[in-house]
RNA sequence: GCGCCCGUAGCUCAGUUGGAUAGAGCAACCGCCUUCUAAGCGGUAGGUCAGUGGUUCGAAUCCACUCGGGCGCACCA
C-alpha cells in the first residue's frame, strides 16, 4: 500500500512498474515493453493495456495469448485493478479497482497539486521565449513564442524544476541604426514627448520604407525582365514538353513565375505607395543613400560612439516599458531579459576561441564554422566586421552555461529557423559546451483563414495589443449577453469587464496552446471565442458551474470538509470523472516529455467533458443520501481545482461566476 | 539545384512514436431546461488517412516512388 502512495503521481507508471518483474523472466530488457502499456483507446477495453505480447511473441517463439497469460498470472496488481483480461491476438486489458479509485481520489481531495509532488530529479533549464524586437511593436507572430514559451515554464515549475525564463529580446540589431537614423532626420518632437515608443516605431516604418522604396526601385526591371525570362522559358518549355518529367518541370516553372509575377506585382505596390504620397515622395528623394546611412548608424552603434549610445539608452527604457505593459496584461513573467546588447561585450571572444580550436576559418571574406551535412556555412563575423546573431547565440549559450549552470536550454522560436539551431547546437557541441541539453521548441506559422500568414486587410501584421482589445471586447459582448440573460444578473460591471478579460485572454491562448506546436494554425476569432466547444471557456465554465453548485447549497469550497468522505465511483459518470482526475500526473508528464502543451489541452477538455457529463446526470443537490452528496461535493472540488490548476500551466485564468 | 516539413470528415485539428471498429470540435439534422449555469447533455449523418508499391502477426504512423502544397538555403535577425 505503502508503494502506491508514494509512485501515484503518475498513473501509468505505477502500472508500469508493477510489470517490470514479470517481464524480467522472459527478457532480459523489459523497458521497451513496459513502454507498450498505454492508456486504454477505448473505455470498453478499460483503463490501461498492455500491448507487448504480439512482438514478444516473435522474439520468443510462442503463441502471443500465452505469453499474456503467462505475464497477467504473474501481476500483482488486485489492489489496483480487476482481474486483467485477454483479449483480441493479446492485449492485456486493464481495469481499476472502484475500490482503488475511490481511495485514491479520497487521497489528494483537497489538493491543489492533485497529489502530484515535485519530482527529485531536478533539472535546470533555461527557456528563451517571446524574443521581440525593441522599436517594433509586437505582433501576432509573437504571441505564439509569449504563449508557449510561458506554458512550457508554468508546467516545468510546477513539476519542481529550477526555471529561468529568458526573453532575448532584439535590442541591437539593424532597426536601431534606422531608428537612429529617423530620430536626426524625421523626428516629431511634439509626437516623441507624448508617446516615444509610438514615434520611435513610425520612425523605423518610415526609414524602412525609404530604404525599401529605393532598393525595390533599383531591382525593379531586373525582377521584371526575370518575370519575363521565365515566361519565354515556360513557353518554349511548353512546346518541347513530351514526357510526364517534362510535365512536372512545367509545374516547377509555372510557379516560378507565379513567384516571379507576384515579386513585380509587389515591388511595384511598395513603389506605388511612397510615389503616391508626395510627403513620402519628397523624403525619398531627399534621402537618396537612406539604407547604407541607417547601417552606418548601427555600425556606429556597435563600435561605441558616444552620441549613438546616448540615443540608444534614452530609447531602451520606454520601448521595454511598452513591452512589460503587454507581458503584464498577459500575465507572464521573466526572470530575466538579457537582450543582445548585453552579449555585445563577448562577441569577440567568441569568435577567437572558435579560431583557436580551428572550428572557424575565413571563407570570401566571412568568418565561417563549416559543419558537416550542411552546404551553408555558420556565419560569426561578415566581411564588414559585424556578427551575426549566431555569434550573440554562441555567447549566450556560453552565458547561460557558465555563469547560470544550465542542464537545459529551450528555444521556443519559429519552426523556419530550425536550420540555424541545427547549426547553433551542432557548433556549441564542437565548440565543448559540455553536457547541455539544447532543444529547439519549434512551432508553427499563425495563418489567416485565406491561408496565408496572418495580416490585415491593408497587408501590415497585425499588432498585438490591439488582437488582445479585440478578444476582450467580443468576450464582453458574450458576458453581457450572458448575464442580461439572467432573471437577475449576477455580475456588476465591473465584474464583467474582469470576466471579459479572463475570458478572451484565455480564449487567444488556450487556440493557440490547443493545436499541436509543429502545425501551423488558422487564427479565427470565431472559432477561439465561441460559446460552444473545445475552448478554454467550456473549462472556464465547467469551473463556474461547480462554484454555482456550491453557491446555490450556500456551502463554501474553502471550508468543505473533504478527508474521511467516502468517494463513490459508483455511476459511470462518477467513475469517467475520478479517473480522469487521477491521469493529470500522466498528462503533465506527457507535456514535459517533448514540451507539448496541446497535451494539457486534451486532458483539460477530457476533464471538463467529464465533468459536464457528471453534471448532467448526478445531483449534487439531489443526491439520494448525505453521504452520496459529501462524495459529489468531493468530485466537484477536486474537478474545480483540477482546472484552476491545469489552466494555469497554461497562463490562463478562472472566474466564480461566467 | 540542395535540404526540411506537411497532405486525415464540408471546415479547423488530434491521433500517446507500429496495435483492436481512425477520433474530437465546428457546421448539418434529431432530441433534452418546473431540479446544482442549456457557454450544457444525448443521438444521427459524414473517411479510398493524397496515390501506388513494399516491410510484418498488424501501417494514418516505417521504407521507396508518384502527385499536390509550404518553408529554408553566406554575410537580416
Amino acid at each position: 500500500m505503502r508503494r502506491v502512495f508514494e509512485s501515484l503521481m503518475n498513473l501509468l507508471n505505477l502500472i508500469r512498474d508493477r510489470f517490470v518483474g514479470p517481464l524480467k523472466t522472459l527478457v532480459d530488457d523489459p523497458a521497451p515493453f513496459v513502454d507498450m502499456i498505454r492508456p486504454a483507446q477505448d473505455a470498453k477495453f478499460g483503463e490501461f493495456q498492455a500491448n507487448f505480447a504480439m512482438p514478444l511473441a516473435k522474439q520468443l517463439g510462442k503463441p502471443p495469448r500465452e505469453i499474456a497469460q503467462t505475464i497477467a498470472q504473474q501481476l500483482q496488481l488486485d489492489d489496483i485493478c480487476e482481474t486483467p483480461e485477454i483479449a483480441g491476438p493479446g492485449f492485456i486489458n486493464l481495469r481499476l479497482k472502484a475500490s482503488f479509485l475511490s481511495a485514491q481520489i479520497g487521497r489528494i481531495s483537497g489538493d491543489d497539486r492533485l497529489g502530484y509532488s515535485p519530482t527529485s530529479s531536478r533539472r535546470n533549464v533555461v527557456v528563451d521565449f517571446s524574443s521581440p524586437n525593441v522599436a517594433k511593436p509586437m505582433h501576432v507572430g509573437h504571441l505564439r513564442s509569449t504563449v508557449i514559451g510561458d506554458a512550457i515554464c508554468r508546467t516545468l515549475r510546477f513539476v519542481g524544476h529550477q526555471v529561468v525564463s529568458d526573453n532575448h529580446i532584439g535590442d541591437w540589431g539593424t532597426q536601431f541604426g534606422m531608428i537612429i537614423y529617423g530620430y536626426r532626420n524625421f523626428l516629431d518632437e511634439a509626437a516623441y514627448a507624448e508617446q516615444p515608443v509610438a514615434e520611435l516605431a513610425r520612425l523605423y516604418k518610415l526609414v524602412n520604407q525609404l530604404s525599401d522604396y529605393h532598393a525595390t526601385k533599383a531591382k525593379l526591371t531586373t525582377l521584371q525582365s526575370e518575370s519575363a525570362t521565365a515566361r519565354t522559358r515556360l513557353e518554349t518549355a511548353e512546346a518541347q514538353a513530351k514526357d510526364d518529367k517534362a510535365k512536372k518541370q512545367l509545374n516547377s516553372l509555372r510557379k516560378d513565375i507565379e513567384a516571379a509575377e507576384k515579386a513585380v506585382k509587389d515591388a511595384i505596390e511598395s513603389i506605388e505607395k511612397v510615389e503616391s504620397s508626395p510627403t513620402l515622395l519628397k523624403a525619398a528623394q531627399a534621402h537618396p543613400d537612406i539604407a547604407r546611412k541607417a547601417r552606418d548608424e548601427t555600425a556606429k552603434l556597435h563600435s561605441g560612439d558616444a552620441d549613438n549610445n546616448t540615443l540608444w539608452h534614452q530609447f531602451i527604457p520606454p520601448c521595454l516599458e511598452a513591452l512589460n505593459q503587454v507581458y503584464r496584461r498577459l500575465g507572464i513573467k521573466f526572470d530575466m531579459t538579457l537582450g543582445e546588447s548585453y552579449f555585445n561585450p563577448m562577441l569577440p571572444g567568441v569568435v577567437s576561441s572558435l579560431q583557436s580550436k580551428n572550428l572557424a576559418k575565413l571563407s570570401e571574406g566571412a568568418t565561417c564554422v563549416f559543419l558537416e551535412g550542411n552546404a551553408a556555412p555558420f556565419i560569426v563575423q561578415k566581411t564588414d566586421g559585424a556578427y551575426t546573431y549566431a555569434t550573440t547565440d554562441l555567447a549566450t549559450i556560453q552565458y547561460r552555461v557558465e555563469s547560470l549552470k544550465a542542464d537545459e536550454v529551450l528555444y521556443v522560436v519559429d519552426k523556419r529557423q530550425s536550420e540555424h539551431f541545427q547549426q547553433l547546437f551542432a557548433t556549441a557541441c564542437l565548440w565543448g559546451i559540455g553536457t547541455v541539453r539544447f532543444q529547439h521548441v519549434s512551432f508553427g506559422t499563425v495563418m489567416g483563414k485565406d491561408g496565408k500568414p496572418y495580416k490585415t486587410r491593408s497587408g501590415d501584421t497585425v499588432g498585438l495589443e490591439s488582437l488582445l482589445d479585440e478578444a476582450v471586447s467580443r468576450a464582453r459582448r458574450i458576458v453581457d449577453e450572458n448575464d442580461d440573460r439572467r432573471e437577475s444578473p449576477l455580475l456588476t460591471s465591473e465584474e464583467r469587464a474582469r470576466v471579459a478579460e479572463i475570458v478572451g485572454l484565455g480564449g487567444i491562448k488556450y487556440a493557440d496552446l490547443h493545436h499541436s506546436r509543429d502545425s501551423d494554425y488558422t487564427f479565427d476569432w470565431d472559432k477561439m471565442l465561441a460559446t460552444t466547444g473545445d475552448t478554454a471557456t467550456y473549462m472556464q465554465y465547467a469551473y463556474a458551474r461547480v462554484c454555482g453548485i456550491f453557491r446555490k447549497m450556500q456551502l463554501s469550497r474553502d471550508s468543505l470538509q473533504t478527508s474521511g468522505v467516502t468517494i463513490s465511483v459508483e455511476t459511470p459518470e462518477e467513475r469517467r470523472l475520478a479517473v480522469q482526475l487521477l491521469m493529470f500526473g500522466y498528462a503533465i508528464d506527457s507535456v514535459l516529455n517533448d514540451y507539448r502543451p496541446h497535451l494539457l489541452t486534451t486532458w483539460l477538455y477530457d476533464t471538463a467533458d467529464a465533468f459536464s457529463q457528471f453534471f448532467d446526470k448526478c445531483s449534487v443537490q439531489n443526491a439520494g443520501s448525505e453521504e452520496l452528496r459529501k462524495s459529489r461535493l468531493v468530485l466537484c472540488d477536486l474537478m474545480a481545482r483540477a482546472i484552476k490548476t491545469g489552466l494555469s500551466l497554461l497562463g490562463i485564468e478562472v472566474a466564480e461566476v461566467l
